[in-house]
DNA sequence: AAAAACAACATGAAATTTCATATATTTTCT
DNA sequence: AGAAAATATATGAAATTTCATGTTGTTTTT
């Protein structure tokens, strides 16, 4: 019997680290997949964290920065940096809060407004397509895993 | 019988758009999963892109800038200034390959490696922390579900 | 009711990142 | 072989991001 020899490149059998990591796989798998829509986003005129804050308040219609800055996955004051030229561009505008006035209400102008409702429409149909890619696959129930995991990584 | 009536808030039930979008899902579940993690690489004196250099040489001995790049999933040219800067750091070093002039090696120096060495065993260390956090969710069929997932978004 | 602690946002300055493009080298095509 | 296309890396310049800290306003303590 005829032994086959290692290749160079692999005698150690060490087992590769970074291609079966979690935090690579989830960076890996969020990059990817964001890729496509990312280019949408960019031919309507927003960069990502742009319309990462357009998103949110189509959900909320008003958020604090900080709030905005949370959810969104970004740094303070990037986000009072980015709001600025957001307000610039006419895309939001900022309101002041009657009772604590260190609060600053962001929302969305009619402008705004006709922006989120195009790209969010575009997110989901995005979205539909991404998820039947996958129908055939154990990633079919990755959204529900995912939001169990960031429930958990929230309760800490 | 009385009916509750809707904050105004959500007078409309519309459902939230963000938190059940799979983009958001995973962008948000890479950040917060890495969170700890990355503070432990930035004690250890590097940033997070440096730590993916390394966690990438750790695997190959050996890689081009635009390898790195792609598996650190950042742009070539921002990969060759954290070369230089690594360079610099003595964390890596460059080497010229023999037939083809246009190719930069890069590998890890005794310490860079020394290096890797610790932050890749913190690395699974967290990782198995992790993973049993999540053991008793669908959570725990993560990485196989995030492998198929890049399989397909590799594919296309 | 001060004082202290906290919270929300802003900002200067350094550093990093991006984008477009340049340079050098190899490959492919005709 | 010569031209054209492709590949690998580098770089200037503008823009963004980060980090630390400043400012203002609110809440909690004592």
């Amino acid at each position: 019997m005829i032994l086959k020899t290692d290749s160079p490149q692999n005698s150690g059998h060490k087992a590769k680290f970074v291609n079966n990591y979690l935090l690579y796989l989830l960076a890996a798998a969020s990059e990817k997949a964001s890729g496509q829509f990312h280019a949408k986003v960019r031919k309507a005129g927003l960069r990502v964290p742009e319309w990462r804050v357009v998103a949110c308040l189509y959900d909320s219609d008003k958020m604090m920065i900080t709030e905005l800055a949370e959810l969104s996955l970004m740094e303070q004051s990037r986000m009072t940096r980015i709001i600025a030229q957001m307000v610039k561009r006419g895309i939001v505008k900022r309101a002041n809060d009657g009772t604590d006035r260190r609060r600053v209400w962001v929302q969305l102008t009619p402008d705004g407004m006709a922006l989120a409702q195009t790209l969010v429409a575009d997110a989901k149909a995005h979205e539909r397509a991404l998820l039947s890619e996958l129908a055939d696959t154990d990633a079919a129930r990755i959204k529900i895993m995912l939001q169990a995991v960031l429930k958990r990584l929230d309760q800490r």
